[in-house]
DNA sequence: CATTCGATCTAACAACCGTTAGATTGACCG
DNA sequence: CGGTCAATCTAACGGTTGTTAGATCGAATG
């Protein structure tokens, strides 16, 4: 008889997640936390919001129970609450892609040069970068490179890179990567590369879509 | 320079999925509509929301591209845009129940009888079903049966059950399936049969958990 | 103990969303 | 050619949400 009530509270609860993915400033957190452990303070910057507005935000996820919270000192570090998290990011933006034709759009403008990607399966490359044929670097915060990492990448900050430009080797192809697809800064990496007469390349990939694909990250 | 807006429409694309996800209604709607191509009327009977609600419920999903529509004379039939859309749906139930606690309680709340609960595998279960050693029952109405079922499966739609209970074995268990782990069909079936002296028991898969998890079904 | 600074809370506003109910469209049928 | 019925559109309401800005909390630091 009472089946309604308690049904209609199943698809309330699950909603409560749908809802904390609807907003664009929330989606762009999501990723940024994908990436690592990090600070209100960090988040806010990285993402360009308003510190309390972040807070407010991060709130509505952590009720969400999609993030979780520690304190250290003065500061809160703000985690996903798990690897189905990330995952559900990169299958949230998978549909998005597959069926929004105004998305991929947007995403095939946001790329300056098409010619700069990669075209290498995940395998293939995996298997070259184990090799030593190409040079894996992640132009991603140091940070976020220690919280996991391609397997065979080095950590090399887009910061950074200008200044260690000699780090690099120039008989072989450079492979950039950095946060996901959404990211730019493999972009950069690329372009800078190229300029200075280095054979470079990036892959769309970050970490979560690497581990999303079953393949295996470094920490 | 101009990173900032292009980047923020990205993420306002996928906020649209999310978005669409976001009500109750709506998720309710993605379910039953994950069973395979519906009408408005059919959709709006089986949830119980009143068609011009329910109308207004698919327009936002359709506009989010997570459903398609054919007409055909006075009906219009709503169906997912592709695979991936029921398998997302899948991803968030997970995910809600994984890390929603009052959730769990929820749902585990929502099925009368825990013991009713079949406790194979799905690949032990698949095995079995395979040898005849167990007669596994869809209780779904027949539209939905013939949209996608398990493999080895006979349609026994729950209000034609007691009717036809001589089709069915008392020297074997029966295992039934109906939409999902939110659906009461399969709780009502083992009941009746439990009442009437046969072996019964229910898994909470349905087809699309089913598929989730890799395995194959039939048409 | 006062200061600093990261983080959260509060109030207030506009914009949006879900729901309801009446009106309208469009295809079929007698 | 009306009549029926599925489906959509429209207007209006009440509640919610995102954003902003000011105020507050709480842990370190001098």
């Amino acid at each position: 008889m009472k089946e309604k009530p308690s049904k209609s509270y199943l698809y309330e609860h699950v909603a409560r997640i749908g809802k904390a993915l609807s907003s664009p400033k929330r989606l762009e957190l999501v990723e940024l936390l994908a990436q690592g452990e990090k600070s209100v303070e960090t988040l806010a910057a990285q993402a360009g919001i308003d510190m309390r507005l972040t807070s407010a935000h991060l709130k509505a996820l952590r009720e969400a129970c999609l993030v979780e919270t520690r304190r250290e000192g003065k500061y809160v570090h703000y985690r996903l609450s798990g690897p189905d998290v990330s995952q559900l990011w990169v299958s949230l933006r998978d549909v998005a892609e597959e069926h929004l034709i105004e998305f991929r759009l947007a995403l095939a403008q946001m790329v300056s040069d098409p010619d700069s990607l990669c075209s290498e399966s995940r395998e293939s490359l995996l298997q070259k970068a184990r090799q030593g044929e190409v040079f894996v670097i992640d132009v991603r915060p140091p940070s976020e490179y220690n919280a996991g990492h391609l397997p065979f990448a080095r950590s090399m900050p887009l910061g950074e890179l200008e200044k260690r430009l000699a780090d690099l080797p120039s008989d072989r192809t450079i492979v950039a990567y950095c946060r996901g697809p959404f990211c730019l800064m493999s972009d950069e990496a690329v372009k800078l590369l190229r300029a200075r007469g280095f054979t470079a390349s990036k892959i769309t990939d970050g970490v979560n879509e690497w581990v999303a694909s079953g393949l295996p990250i470094e920490t």
